[in-house]
DNA sequence: CCTACCGATCGGTAGG
DNA sequence: CCTACCGATCGGTAGG
């Protein structure tokens, strides 16, 4: 999607580390401060790497949308039957969000303290993004292969059910994320009954 | 559960007009002055009513789990097959993500600017929600009504999809909170194939 | 419920 | 990357 310039690594730490905290207090309830000393420096000193503290949120933010989108249209340029696909577009969507759970919980609740416009975009994606699921479940209806009466909420409910993810899993747990994606895939298309 | 004394008038609208606040900007970016302001006070007057700003975010959460936990017991109490009652207590659960969304929401998010003790206690009561219903899906396995390998994973997917529900619910919108409950129990017991 | 205010902390800057 | 600092704002209190 957009092309990303490779960040010095001195700024990819401060994000790294601004997106654990972020994660962990919230991006209101951290400051610079926290911030700095977690990076073991003053809080002055962030502002030779970074322009301002909403500067990092943008960056996690669109960041993951942008490794949102690639999954999904990896998982879904094969001429597979589209119940295929889906399960492949779990499987990507799945592996963003166990490959980096930090970000990808900042990236779900943190984008409302994103300043106009930048909210507005990045709501926008969003949209986009539920979108593509929605279009690919209403083709799935349309083609016999999956079955509901309401494709957007389908979608809807289908994404709620991985994005709580980051909320528990683990890397040291004992699934891995394509064995986590196969057991929400086979839940979530065939139901508990 | 707990026995919780009526509130004075003004106290409950001090926490309606807080929890909206809250929802809408996050309880670490919503300033006190804020609050007096859309009550049409001044500042330092809310502290006639209120100890502190906890205090307003105490009582929602915990108020909270007390609705889910009466709605669920309500719920499993008769002696119905086990699909049953867990379609049930799934419609609780949207009654009460839909009575107050706004409540329901802080609910979800906001708990965790809760300070120790309180915050301890209250994962305690969340997991012990969860755990009922992964008890109840687990009785369903063994009774032969539900199928699936992993009774807690299958509870974590199912209130996750429910929980999306307060980001996009609308009251004025076309399917009335029982109708969204009984879609949802029917996508998530019986699939999308 | 208001006025007047407290100490603490905030994001960010200047100058080196 | 640090020191020293800015004005603004925070949650909360005293006294009426």
């Amino acid at each position: 999607m957009s092309t990303t310039a490779p960040l010095r690594p001195r700024k990819a730490q401060i994000d790294r580390t601004a997106t654990a905290l972020f994660r962990a207090r919230g991006f209101a309830a951290t400051s610079m401060r926290e911030l700095a000393t977690a990076l073991g420096l003053e809080a002055g000193s962030l502002y030779s790497h970074i322009k301002s503290k909403e500067e990092i949120l943008h960056r996690v933010c669109f960041g993951l949308a942008d490794s949102f989108f690639a999954g999904f249209a990896a998982a879904t340029q094969e001429a597979a039957p589209v119940a295929a696909q889906l399960r492949q577009a779990i499987v990507a969507h799945v592996r963003v969000l166990t490959h980096d759970s930090a970000a990808s919980a900042v990236f779900l609740h943190e984008w409302r303290h994103l300043s106009e416009p930048a909210r507005s975009e990045f709501l926008a994606l969003r949209d986009r993004y539920e979108g593509a699921f929605r279009a690919l479940i209403a083709r799935g209806v349309a083609a016999g292969e999956l079955h509901t009466p309401d494709p957007a909420f389908a979608a809807l409910t289908l994404l709620a059910s991985l994005n709580w993810l980051p909320n528990w899993y683990r890397p040291e747990g004992k699934l891995s994320p394509d064995e986590i994606a196969h057991r929400l895939a086979e839940q979530l298309l065939s139901g508990l009954v």
